[in-house]
RNA sequence: GGAGGGGUACCGAAGCGGCCAAACGGGGCAGACUGUAAAUCUGUUGGCUGACGCCUUCGAAGGUUCGAAUCCUUCCCCCUCCA
């Protein structure tokens, strides 16, 4: 076996990214690692504000995957202390400043959730306050004299912030240091992050140089949009897609993906080779394919990743009988009623959970959003006959298996 | 320290004594359409009520008024400029 890297490696590890700095680095640098035997150290930063990860997390967590694939190891870095600072990437206001206790729960949840992508075998964890907080104030300008303002100005966050006026604490600008020290720290030979943290790693990059390091390589991944095809996928933004959602709810949001997008999402979240990627964009282009076959196999492809082999396809079911059909999912949640219960639909809404109040309710079926075994329920107060076992639906998605007490 | 601007519903943003549960946009929800929970179109979007109507809401607390999101007072918070 020689030292030289194979091509396949290096399109498996550049797949799906933005950028690359510097390609012929990490080529170099894999050639090296396999003639000394030794793996690459990885370093994946996450910031802790965020409890749950969702698919645009899960671009980088599997690259990292990619990594640890390649026989390399991921050295997560939860930033606890940096989170307490607040990153400024992408925000143009400051961030509300979390508490170590914050921090310290919304760690936990992540690294329950991590390994759904990552191999545990190669992964360790760190959390950045170990380096960080030992730092005297002596250590912190030393640090801070590697880098001019000018530099820090050049991030188009600040860069805009600045010409118009809005404030920049001093705070923000130590957070790229920051994260740079922490690449000293780990010694990382490899960086994964977003595009908006494309400062940061060159940042990251110019310290490790300052402190006699190599430099580490830059792997930018876009942003993955959310489901609204239009901003970034975030928590806060109500457009993600959780790793730890239910086969059926990942499988319907991941059909809400507005078409143009369906591109990104086939290359950033699911593993089909690039090539079957671009043939189905062109058969959708071509009016070959319908978009909508493409996206059940994107939706399908997703959440067998997530949930097992054969998930994907159960998923896919269960959606097609919902929504193709206007049928019934083949589970539903039951909702058990008193026996003798008697009450009017609105009641019967609100008894089940499908609305969260009277007026709703009355708005659902005003609108006709509400059936009773495939019966529309025009009447918002009227008593309904009910048996046992029948199937209450509420708007497009909402199912209650009824049971009446005995 | 000085001068000025602002805090309105899920978000953005009008309103500046009654016609304001509060325009408009976004988002959400529903319906139609569709081989999609895409796109598009329509409706809807505080709570209680069958309805009349009633209750809570416009940074907080008081006050003026028949009546306040709108006027006054105090307080809290945010922003800008000058120093």
């Amino acid at each position: 076996m020689g030292t030289a890297v194979r091509q396949t490696d290096l399109d498996l590890l550049c797949r799906g990214t933005e950028r690359v700095v510097a390609p012929s680095e990490l080529e170099a640098r894999l050639a090296r690692a396999r003639a000394e035997g030794r793996p690459l150290r990885v370093k994946l930063g996450l910031d802790p504000t965020a409890p749950d990860l969702h698919l645009g997390h899960a671009v980088l967590l599997r690259k990292a995957r990619d990594f640890q694939d390649l026989g390399h190891e991921v050295h997560l870095v939860i930033g606890d202390f940096t989170g307490r600072i607040g990153d400024p990437s992408g925000k143009t206001e400051a961030r509300k400043q979390l508490s170590a206790a914050d921090v310290a729960a919304n760690a936990a949840t992540y690294v329950r959730q991590l390994h759904r992508i990552l191999d545990p075998a190669r992964l360790i964890v760190r959390f950045n306050s170990e380096w960080l907080e030992p730092l005297t104030f002596s250590d912190v300008l030393g640090l801070a004299s590697r880098v001019t303002v000018a530099r820090l100005l050049e991030r188009d966050d600040f860069a805009s912030r600045f010409r118009e006026s809005r404030p920049i604490h001093l705070h923000e600008f130590f957070y790229a240091l920051m994260q740079g020290y922490d690449s000293v720290a780990l010694r990382a030979d490899v960086e994964l992050g977003g595009s908006d943290q494309t400062f940061n790693l060159m940042m990251a990059r110019e310290v490790q140089r300052d402190y006699g390091q190599e430099p580490e390589i830059a792997v930018i991944a876009p942003l993955l949009v959310g489901t609204d095809g239009a901003q970034k996928m975030s928590k806060s933004l109500g457009n993600y897609i959780g790793i730890d959602e239910s086969p059926d709810a990942m499988f319907g949001k991941l059909m809400s993906v507005p078409d143009i997008r369906i591109r990104e999402y086939l290359l950033l979240c699911t593993r089909m080779p690039s090539a079957d990627v671009e043939a189905a964009v062109a058969d959708m282009a071509s009016g070959a394919a319908n978009p909508r076959d493409v996206k059940l196999r994107l939706a399908s492809a997703v959440v067998d990743l997530y949930h097992g082999a054969g998930e994907g396809d159960r998923a896919r079911e269960a959606f097609l009988a919902v929504f193709s059909r206007g049928g019934l999912p083949p589970e539903m949640p039951e909702c058990a009623l008193p026996a003798g219960w008697q009450g009017s639909a609105v009641d019967l809404l609100c008894l089940a959970g499908l609305a969260a109040s009277r007026a709703e309710a009355r708005r659902l079926v005003n609108q006709g959003g509400v059936d009773l075994d495939g019966v529309r329920v025009t009447d918002p107060a009227a008593r309904l006959a009910l048996r046992d076992g029948a199937a209450l639906r509420a708007g497009k998605r909402a199912f209650r298996r009824l049971r009446l007490g005995s």
